[in-house]
DNA sequence: CGAACTTAGTGTATATTTTACACTTACCCA
DNA sequence: TGGGTAAGTGTAAAATATACACTAAGTTCG
């Protein structure tokens, strides 16, 4: 059996919760290639660990180091992956066309500020697409999103992690935005700076908002704690 | 790459938090063999999915259908394990003794009073350990206890999981018991019981403890809901 | 320069949940 | 029948979560 990665990458551009979606080419029938959007992966190198490979196709992929990145589940239906993928799989497919793949999910949270697509090896070929609009995607891919998607709702209440998706400077109404989108619910404006405010990593900055057209916001930001 | 599952089983026996270990032969320098504690645990057969895999293990091991199981986490360090498990790994040992194995750890709850260690194919080899005094353990497997165990920390009061290491017919302070020993802390006894009995699944029956030599208790059961 | 527009920012009262705490009851046994 | 043992029960106080509406600070445009 092989092994992969596939990271689900979450970015937000303030207005949607999107994730980084790559074009691959697979075999549709057996012989025959389609090019299909499929999620961020590659297999496990002899010598690396599962979390190291994660971190090699975040690598590849948006030239960032040091991002927030979990391991969620392992996906291992026999039936899910017959061959394999990107540049290997067209190799392997003529020696090993029935070769299994099980993978394990990883997600990722990226402020998209810092993400340029032109440094990424993949450039050009990665794209963004809205969570919530994502096309039929190879193999169980559309499966992983949901799953990384449960997990990243549940990990934002729980551990306060959506600073992760934003700029280092934020407002607060930034950050509602982004858990209404995440949680599909509307929240209330004042209970959510509470929330938010008693986390003493949340420190107000000595800077305001600027260029917007009506009243301008007070900055914060996240003090990462070292371990 | 080969990839296994290993299952922590947990159990319960009224006073201690227990898992089942099983003895198994492991090449200490390469060559030679030792005898060492392990999870239970097999390769993933070709045909069969990852949750299959466990179930089957499972099944091998304690004769036991239905019993709740949960994939928590894969580890694939690459140094984790050389060489397989078991009978398989003689075998392939010598074909390829560097054989890179990940595997992908569940936990299991099982009622210790449906547990027939003489029905098990693994019988004799199989015991109960307490958790908290679990040895030195082959490969990766004290690390995959330890993340069973917070695992297991965590659902227990998100899910109200405990029902399952216990008979069907329990008294609310053995359920107590049990809380307090897999959270290694004490719980106020009249809170407990409020917090459990507005649990619409827990029901009262009609019958009491019995052979005790103080105030017998209500038992009470716990209705699982058809899906 | 002020009027209109837009989002930021703020406090309080009520409901709900969580916590702390101690005595009586029912059965067994000697 | 008296002593031992764990079962069973309620209430007050504290903490947390929820609901809710107006003023403030900028920008733009006439």
């Amino acid at each position: 059996m092989d092994v992969s990665v596939d990271c689900v990458v979450f970015g937000f551009d303030d207005q949607k919760l999107k994730i980084l979606l790559i074009e691959q080419r697979q075999p549709a029938d057996g012989s025959t290639i389609k090019l299909q959007k499929a999620l961020p992966g590659d297999l496990v190198k002899d010598n690396e660990s599962l979390d190291e490979a994660a971190r090699r196709v975040l690598l590849e992929l948006t030239s960032l180091e040091g991002i927030y990145l979990k391991q969620f589940q392992a996906f291992g239906d026999p039936n899910r992956v017959r061959g394999l993928k990107d540049q290997e799989w067209l190799r392997s497919f003529r020696n090993n066309p029935e070769r299994r793949v099980m993978t394990v999910g990883y997600y990722s949270l990226v402020k998209m500020e810092d993400f340029n697509p032109k440094a990424a090896s993949f450039a050009g070929k990665a794209q963004w697409i809205d969570v919530y609009k994502v096309p039929l995607l190879a193999f169980d891919h559309n499966e992983i999103i949901d799953d990384a998607l449960k997990m990243l709702r549940h990990e934002l209440v729980a551990d306060n992690i959506g600073f992760e998706l934003l700029p280092d400077k934020f407002t607060l109404s930034q950050l509602q935005r982004l858990h209404e989108i995440i949680l599909d619910k509307k929240l209330d404006k004042r209970n959510f700076r509470k929330n938010i405010l008693k986390n003493e990593r949340v420190t107000a900055l000595n800077e305001k908002q600027k260029g917007v057209l009506h009243k301008p916001a007070q900055l914060f930001t996240f003090n990462k704690v070292e371990e």
